[in-house]
DNA sequence: ACCTGAACACCGTTCAAGT
DNA sequence: ACCTGAACACCGTTCAAGT
């Protein structure tokens, strides 16, 4: 039962139906500014219709956009939208981008400090520091199908990740080193971040305690070692699991193959 | 716009609607067997229903899965459904049950081996079996609200991290010892097999050449050190990078905190 | 006891029609 | 040029009715 994808009669490669990147997230090359519709409503691009689904995930979920709400936020009906979007996965995907120009400004327009250990835990805490501001994002980030197989969650930007490259041949890794590198750093951030935003997106930054009954204590009665462990398996501890075991990972990308 | 939950009319604590655990993944214990239902129908019950679930899951992906496809596939229409399950989202937990059941199966009946190292590598693989057994499915295992939020994806059964925890107790590890390890091993596995699965799940052990055609060349171009490391980063090494990381992460567990 | 038909309130998406 | 109304083919879910 799959979806025929129609051929574009304008002749352009239709390819994926990908989003135009240029009008993205970014901003434009200051151009004619349409400022308000006559109506008094917030004139549509793509760029607005994308910042305003970051917006309402963010605050509502991903399970709550749909085209027709967004719509509604946006002043319009759902189906003035896909004049500038060509359907919710799209939609889905300029999210992802929107929040990885984001990281891109936050960890590439600065100089690159004086080691390569700095760098990647410069780069490491810029990754976090996204995922914990956009945290039901985040999931997005870390499950859409990627452009390509090799560019690996949560690192979803081309620019991005050709940025991290640069970092690094700059520090002398060759290319071999540096594929190794991209590759511990990614699994290392997924792994962490994920479950770390999970938590966040449902009490952000909450209190640990009276968790325990969230488990139906008839349950948690057959298991003895939950039982007892529930409060120390409660306690939030990300900042210290994240912090021994990226730098264990740095040392660890210190030590070259054989 | 929250889902009103009615109260059960017959008294039982309706809590967050999950499902019976007695009669999901396992067998019952022999009872009358109802084999077929006159029409020659296979008669339904909870675990038929999740079981047939998991199957679809792995052949269409989990976007495929709807009540009314699921009923079909059973002969029967999707409202059949609901005397078994309380709705969609139980059933989607129910099929992550199902799943870690294979999981303890698959590591729990058996003797513990002579070292904690061992035993850590042989958790360890049975998750990554599992994974691969399931691509499909393993997001769902990763990213399902778990029952406890101290309860970490991918190992997401109470009974199940119960037994880990009683193969570390039996190996020395005392409780504060075990917790950390409990968090190490989860976001290691969490990265790793996230990934790997995500790949599998699209094509199960393809070949890893004339994959850099699937971004557009136009935007590669723009990206020397992608465009020149890409078939390197196309190569299929999650073996050595679970194997590596593995060991390192499990190194890293002889060393106590201070 | 177990299943179905019909109905409800939603979806994403298309397209001719309005301004 | 940009948006809408109406329509289509789907969803999950409820419930009275059938057997």
């Amino acid at each position: 039962m799959e979806t025929e994808r129609p051929q574009r009669p304008d002749g352009a490669t239709a390819g994926s139906g990908t989003l135009d990147p240029e009008s993205a997230g970014r901003k434009r090359a200051a151009g004619p500014e349409r400022v308000n519709t006559p109506g008094g409503r917030r004139a549509l691009d793509q760029g607005v219709i994308l910042r305003e689904a970051v917006r309402f995930i963010d605050e509502h979920g991903r399970e709550q956009l749909t085209m027709r709400r967004l719509g509604a936020e946006l002043g319009v009906e759902a189906m003035a939208l896909y004049r500038y979007v060509p359907g919710r996965d799209q939609l889905l995907d300029g999210v992802v981008e929107v929040v990885m120009d984001e990281l891109y400004g936050m960890t590439m327009n600065r100089p690159l400090p004086g080691s390569w250990q700095e760098f990647l835990q410069q780069m490491a805490h810029g990754v976090r520091a996204i995922s914990m501001e956009h945290p039901k994002i985040f999931p997005l980030v870390a499950s859409r199908p990627p452009a390509a197989p090799w560019l690996r969650p949560p690192l979803r930007s081309l620019r991005w990740v050709e940025g991290f490259l640069e970092g690094l041949d700059h520090y002398g890794f060759d290319p071999t080193e540096s594929v190794r590198v991209y590759r511990a750093f990614s699994t290392f951030l997924l792994g962490h971040l994920l479950l770390e935003s999970a938590i966040y997106a449902v009490e952000p930054r909450a209190a640990p305690a009276a968790d325990i009954e969230f488990v139906e204590s008839s349950d948690l009665a057959l298991y003895p070692r939950l039982m007892t462990l529930s409060p120390q398996l409660s306690l939030d501890t990300f900042d210290n699991e994240f912090e021994d075991a990226l730098e264990e990972m740095i040392d660890r990308m210190a030590i070259s193959p054989p």
